[in-house]
Parts: C-alpha cells; structure tokens; sequence
RNA sequence: GGCGAGGUAGCAAAGUGGUAAUGCACUGGUCUGCAAAACCGGUAUGCGCGGGUUCAAUUCCCGCCCUCGCCUCCA
C-alpha cells in the first residue's frame, strides 16, 4: 500500500513511511474538557480515526496518542463556577467525551496523556529552553517563550511577517496586562503566574506558583510518549497557528529532534451553509443529533462524507442522506448473508478484492467521498445472486474491508428493527388488514389514510404486514 | 491587508487534457387491489465569470467575482 497524505507544511501530498520502519507514530491535539464536544470537533477527531484506519488496514501498525487539555483558562474557569475540583469537572467531560467517541466508533488512542498530570514534564521542558536562551521569566512570575530566539517560527503557517499584525492587534486594544511583560508581542507564556481567581488551580515551579500555558503540553507529551521525532502531527486547521507553531518552536529548541515530520489539518465543518456558533443556535452535540432520533453511525458517515480539506456543510438534510446510503450498504451487505457468508468476517481475512479501486482511491491522500462512490459503483455492478460462492466471499471481505477503514457500522435494516406501536394504532391496522383479507378496498384504504393521518403507514407482506412510523 | 481552502446537477460530493463517479431527492418501469419496500432504468451538451494555450479544457495559464477559515490560546 502506498498511502499518500496531504502535508501542511511543504503543501504537498506525501507517501506515509514510518521513521522508525515498523510503526507509525502520531499525535492528535484532544479536546478541552470544559463542555460537551460538538459535530465539528468530531469531524476531525473522525478524520483521524480514517487516518489511523487506512494505515493500520494497509498493514502498519500505528502507535497512536491523543491529549486531554485538562488544565487551562476555561477548564479551571468553569470548574470554579461550577463549584468542582478541576479534577471532578474536567474527569465528568472527559466520561462524556469518551462516550460519544465509542458511540461515534473512534478506535481509542494508544496513550491519551493528561495536561494537568505531566506538569513536572512541562516544567522540564520550560527549565530547557530558559538553558538555552529561547525563554525568559518575567518579574510576575510568568516564563515566556522568546520568538525571536528561533528563526523558522512561522514556516508552518507561512505568515511571515508578524510584526505587522501584532501591531494591529495592539491598536485594536487586544493587549492586557500580561503582555506588558513580555519582551515582544510575539512571545507566548510557556507558565503563567498564579492568579487570585484560579483558586487552588496552582502548582509549584521554579519560577513560583502557577500552570502550564497550553501549548506547552502538546510538546511536552509528545516527547515522552513519541520522541523527539514522529511521524504525523494533526488537528483542526484552526490549530495551524498558533498552537502548532507552538508547539514546534517549543520542542524543536528544547530537543535536537525535528518533531512532527509530517502535519495532516482538517478543514472545518459548516453548518447550514456558514459557520457554527452558539449564537446562531447551529452549534450540535451527538448527543442533540441523538434526541433529534438520528445514529451515531449517521452523524459519522455525514462527517467523512466530505473531503477532509474541503469545508463540509452539515444539514439535517445530510442526516437523512447518510441514513439511506447506509441502509443501501446494509442491504447489500444482507444480500450476500442470504448467499452463506459468516455475519463477521474474521479481521485478518479481510482484503479490498472487488473493491480494489475504492480503496485505491482511499489512500490517495484519503480521499473518502471518491472511495463511498466507488463502493457504490462496484455495489451497483455487482449481482449477489449471479455470484460463484468464491466470489460472494471475496465480495464479503471486501465490503467490510472497505467498512472497516471508514469505520462504518452497518445499522440494522430499518424494514427489520423492532418498533414500538401503541395499541390503538395496532388496532386500526388490524382492521385495515382484516378489511383487506376481505377485499373490502375502500374501507382498507380509508384506515391506511386515517393512519397516515396519525403518523404511521402500513407496508404489506405476503402474509402480513407490518406498521412503521412515517 | 497577509496566508490558506473552496465555487461541479434540486441538495451533497468525487474526478479528469478528449467531451462528467457516487449518495439523497425527483421521475419512468417491474411488483402490488392500491401502496410501501425492493429491483431495473432516466435525470448536468454542463463543471463561478471573462480571456488565453491546445486538434481538444470543466481539467493548464492569466485576470476578475463570490463564499469560508486563520492572522495569539477556537477541532
């Protein structure tokens, strides 16, 4: 397998090849637990797990480390208005954010480290890059990262010529007290002095009491569990600057390592043609999707059904859409059961077979729309019933090698799931079908209208029939 | 202003120097008492606009318009 995959920083798509020859090492910035993570979030942390999939379903194993942010501004501002430890707070959401991972069907990180438990590591890095001149603490008890001590900063981000905005931020008014203790506007906090409304949120340092800045973390716990140098780096694309400009200069003047070789960033989803905000009211949890009455499966199969580099326009309208395309799958799917397949086919027996060119498609630079329409093609061109049982095999395998690698759950047959039908409706619909055994048309079709009516419709069998809500 | 991404059928979304995958929706047919489901078909002479290169461009080049993101702690 050759996968290639887009590089941020050279802006080239690039073949995937462990540094070490064995295992693809890789980091993905986690979420903040200060609330339920919403649809966008989950976009990238669902275009990771692709990632991750096509790699190791390409035969690399992958070690692969996801952090929680744990401790920060608003982790430790909203436990205080809480009225919880920051360890009680950021432990509930982190529950929650696991759950809606499973239920999203996310392969969990190898290592997911916590910020707020890797403070000495921070501290060591910082006491580093003070060593060797890339940082300085302040009067207040604050350690800044020195920018101008590191001539690539901002290679990521290709935004050269910082001095320009800084200035336009300051006149904007952007500058609070803090900065006026930095040496330049450019500088970032490596550790914040404790401040009286952090509450007990402090930990003791060198340079007195107070936390880590937030993109200390990311170097920090990247060098333990990953090394000075690895393969992959991603998050949002919004983390491009500053966060992994950061990060880089952070760890590539503490280490002698190059850090992350290669950076993979996912666009942002949309919703409803513009941005997501709370103030608009279009900002969606899974769990509001779920009340809504829609499957974790079908918020996952929305969520990859675009281009991890293109924006990506959420709709209820899409919902509906992955719904059914699912169901085509899941039909397809039944089809060659019917045919003698075993329900689950042994992981290490799966292979792309017919479904060479979909998953061809998938690895270049994971290109999942073109591979769902190249599963659908292949799915419409194929005849389960026409099939030799060794094709129907190689049929079986090969569909679920390509589920495997988006991570797609077929759902249960809608005709099939079980549904709740309040007695008074299981009452019209017998009358219906009695009135139709008696070949009584017109009082048949006056209880399939009243039932319509009320919300239900009637789909008949050859010996029966079944009610399901419209 | 700088940097980046994108503008393809009603919606969504791939793709290619030689005349446009796929999903949804819509629609014709088979089936059905009628439906539904399923299955078999159909649906962009067109790919933001204007030029240029080429035998040939939606695909390359130039200009323009529009949308979205980032520009100090937001995935």
């Amino acid at each position: 397998m050759a996968l290639t995959l887009h590089d941020t920083l050279t802006r080239q798509s690039r073949t995937i090849q462990p540094l070490d020859g064995r295992t693809l090492r890789f980091y993905c910035c986690g979420p903040t637990v200060y609330g339920p993570a919403h649809i966008g979030n989950f976009r990238t942390f669902v275009a990771q797990d692709v990632f991750r999939r096509v790699v190791e379903m390409g035969g690399l194993p992958t070690l692969h480390v996801r952090n929680l942010t744990d401790v920060d501004d608003k982790t430790i501002r909203d436990s205080q208005k809480a009225g919880q430890s920051l360890g009680d707070f950021t432990r509930f959401w982190t529950e929650k954010f696991h759950a809606d991972c499973a239920a999203l069907n996310l392969l969990p990180p190898h290592v997911e480290p916590s910020a707020v438990a890797h403070i000495p590591h921070q501290i060591r890095m910082i006491e580093t890059l003070i060593q060797r001149g890339h940082a300085y603490a302040s009067a207040d008890g604050s350690v800044y990262f020195k920018v101008a001590s590191y001539p690539d900063y901002g290679r990521l981000s290709h935004l050269e010529d910082r001095e320009l905005k800084l200035g336009a931020s300051t006149t904007a008014g952007a500058m609070d007290s803090d900065e006026y203790s930095k040496d330049s506007l450019a500088d970032f906090a490596l550790w914040k002095a404790r401040r009286p409304e952090d509450g007990p949120n402090h930990w003791p340092s060198p340079w007195g009491d107070g936390r880590p800045g937030w993109h200390l973390e990311c170097s920090a716990m990247s060098l333990e569990y990953l090394g000075e140098d690895f393969d992959v780096h991603s998050g949002g694309i919004d983390l491009i600057f500053p966060h992994h400009e950061n990060e880089i200069a952070q760890s590539c003047c503490s280490t002698h390592g190059k850090f992350a070789h290669h950076w993979f960033h996912v666009t942002h989803l949309m919703v409803d043609g513009g941005k997501m905000s709370k103030s608009l009211g279009n900002l969606y949890t899974l769990e509001d999707l779920q009340k809504r009455g829609y499957h974790p499966a079908e918020v996952r199969y929305v969520l990859i059904s675009g281009h991890y580099r293109a924006p990506l326009n959420f709709t209820f309208h899409s919902l509906d859409a992955a719904r059914q395309a699912l169901q085509k799958l899941a039909r397809f799917d039944k089809a060659l059961l019917e045919r003698g397949c075993a329900a689950s086919p042994a992981r290490g027996d799966l292979a792309p077979g017919p479904f060479a060119d979909a998953w061809k498609t998938l690895t270049d630079d994971l290109n999942v729309p073109g591979a769902l329409g190249a599963v659908f093609g292949a799915i419409n061109r194929t005849k389960p019933a026409a099939l030799t049982e060794a094709e129907v095999l190689a049929c079986h395998r090969g569909l679920h090698f390509m589920l495997e690698a988006l991570g797609l759950r077929l759902p249960p047959i809608l005709d099939e799931a079980a549904v709740e039908v309040p007695a008074e409706i299981a009452t019209l619909a017998e009358q219906r079908w009695n009135a139709k055994q008696s070949k009584d048309w017109a009082a048949a079709d006056a209880l399939r209208k009243e039932l319509d009516a009320l919300g239900w419709i009637i789909k008949d069998g050859k010996d029966g029939y079944q009610v399901m809500p419209k």
